[in-house]
DNA sequence: CTAAGTGTACTATGTGGCATAGTACACATA
DNA sequence: TATGTGTACTATGCCACATAGTACACTTAG
């Protein structure tokens, strides 16, 4: 389902969250639907079942998952959460675009940039 | 000259890299002009001279700067090494881009950030 | 020459986050 | 009853980071 990186710098749990959350906000993992184990990731991934539990912790706390003792951790029907997600990623792009222009970089090439990476759609659009 | 954020995560060394960093690509410290000094930094910044010092060693590593014992470090005249800094923002640019069209963010939504913190001459430039 | 200021190198120490190992408990389900 | 869930807790080890302290080679101002 995931997988770890282990030249990231960030920790391990950093990794697991940043992953589901996006899956989850993609829609590949579903509302109710349950998630995978604890145990049985921590299986999977060869890492303690202890740094699973606290990303699981973590995107509980986020509002991404629920989790019931017993039965397992599902995905949040929320959908709050997701435009939440996106907001803070718009964030991240402020932030980034800013020291971009402060580094002297120009418009037109954060701009051609976009276009690169959204698929070139803007002339089709014009048309 | 730089200041320390001590809720930013990152260590601070690695902070004073980037802070130093912007200064020279945006020419605010010219080529040849003299780097503060290791420890003159260090009394400033309340923090151990080890820690300017390493952060010193990796711009010069970088190409930042250059260092002459018994003078003190000075900013590099090399353009390069500019262009590329610029060349690695492009890129967590386009990483971060990636991440944000797999999360269901829109081209619009997107180019609409660029315009705004470039400060949106779009218009006027067509005008 | 002397003193002060520079970069640099080295050892030692303390701290905190991270990950692990191991155990235990409460609960749900087949 | 047995197995699989989430959860909580202690203990341990590791490593990056930052600090403290000392030392050396060099340059420059005096």
């Amino acid at each position: 389902m995931i997988s770890i990186d282990y030249q990231d710098r960030r920790p391990i749990y950093e990794q697991i969250v940043e992953r589901y959350q996006t899956l989850i906000v993609r829609g590949v993992l579903a509302p109710d639907e349950q998630m995978p184990s604890v145990r049985q990731t921590a299986l999977e991934l060869k890492i303690n079942p202890n740094t699973i539990s606290k990303a699981y912790s973590i995107l509980e706390r986020e509002g991404f998952i629920y989790s019931v003792k017993g039965r397992g951790s599902f995905v949040s029907g929320d959908q709050a959460v997701r435009e939440r997600k996106r907001q803070l990623w718009l964030d991240r792009l402020e932030r980034l675009l800013a020291e971009g222009r402060d580094l002297g970089v120009t418009h037109a090439a954060a701009a051609l940039c976009v276009d690169r990476v959204f698929g070139e759609r803007r002339k089709e659009e014009q048309a």
